[in-house]
DNA sequence: CGTGACCCTGACCAATTGGTCAGATCGCTT
DNA sequence: AAGCGATCTGACCAATTGGTCAGGGTCACG
């Protein structure tokens, strides 16, 4: 039999999962952990296996003994994080105050950044390159959201109760100020040198400029 | 003699530049267009110099030739571009009208996001990897640019002439929310379909944002 | 038109890469 | 404690990578 008896890749879309072992499900975590390490850092060309079995303390046979691939293990990953990614979009409440919703959805994003900066280093990274492994059932799934939540805003702005802005163009400012404090860290850092938290002027800073952009 | 003969690699301390050759000046500018394309798109790692080589219509020990190794032509790609780069700040006007100034700064670095994207994910690339490459003059070069046009900012503000804002934060977020529209342009275009222009609707928004945040 | 410096190439190399495989070992059930 | 699948490994492989080298072609200039 040439069945190479890989345990079942959960996904996105798992089509027969025996229900994963205590090892495997161990193992599992801490090589999607030493490949969000590694990825983040290096991009999916600039990773090894090597790299990636070192930081998981497996060997390199066996990385591969869970996923089929170096390719596998990135499309799980990006999988698993997008809807990590998603949720604080997702949380976003049409019933709710427009104001404070969407000061809610910056602060999130912010402290998303400040906790999770190599999630969003691994998204950039591909972004930068095209997003030529982020499958299209995955944007489209963005797409859509965006576009849903997009409405919502321009219901508010029509009704008031923000300024009228183009709602696309504001969820996009609120990932770009939020997630640049993640993916530039180096370079902000670099200037407002090392004694300073970056994050701390950053809520502030972001606090002011929404409120001065959203106000009617 | 073990002298490689390299043709003077002009770089920021040249130290010893024969007035390089009609050929030298032709295929080094064939060389740094092909990197930027290939190293923007993949990062340093993740380029090959083969590729640098198809693309630039050359051999690759010809490329070798002109360059001793694949981190020289990063290296003289970074260093000639960090000029470009910071530009647009340093035409920042002391004596100006603040307002006009700040927007003039945004409006030009969203010009150059929109027709140098390779540059802007070239240098993004590079700060997400924690920047290992972008020599310590080069960083120090930018914190102090930064920081002098920061005080200037801050007095524009203590004047009254804009609003009080953490001058820092507010060169940050004019980054973030113009580099934006280059790096992530996948995105942006996905989630904005494919008739229309980002450009068109970012300049219209940021303009209208940096309005709102800087009246005093 | 010759000659020396400049330019370019095919062939090659050692190291690294993603991936395979036959078999050893582990750990849970009976 | 036997047995059997799950787990793991060292050795190996073909392809790719950055880089070298000896020699051949070409250009400018006297």
């Amino acid at each position: 039999m040439k069945d190479t008896g890989h345990p079942a890749q959960a996904g996105a879309a798992n089509e027969q999962d025996k229900p994963l072992t205590r090892i495997q499900k161990l193992n599992r975590r801490k090589i999607l952990e030493a490949a969000l390490e590694v990825f983040s850092a290096h991009g999916f060309r600039g990773a090894t296996l090597d790299q990636i079995a070192v930081e998981a303390g497996l060997s390199k046979p066996n990385l591969l003994y869970y996923f089929p691939s170096k390719e596998a293990i990135h499309v799980a990953l990006m999988g698993g994080l997008l809807e990590i990614w998603l949720a604080p979009l997702r949380a976003l409440n049409p019933q709710g105050d427009p104001r404070s919703e969407l000061m809610g959805y910056v602060r999130r994003k912010l402290q998303m950044s400040r906790d999770m900066p190599r999630e969003s280093r691994l998204f950039a990274n591909e972004m930068l390159q095209g997003a030529p492994r982020l499958s299209d059932t995955l944007g489209d799934e963005l797409k859509e959201l965006v576009d849903a939540k997009a409405e919502v805003i321009r219901d508010w702005s029509a009704a008031g109760k923000i300024a009228p802005v183009d709602p696309h163009h504001l969820i996009f400012s609120i990932w770009a100020l939020t997630q640049h404090y993640a993916d530039f860290d180096v370079q902000v850092r670099a200037v407002l040198g090392p004694k300073a938290d970056p994050f701390e002027g950053a809520g502030q800073f972001l606090d002011m400029l929404f409120e001065r952009l959203l106000a009617p």
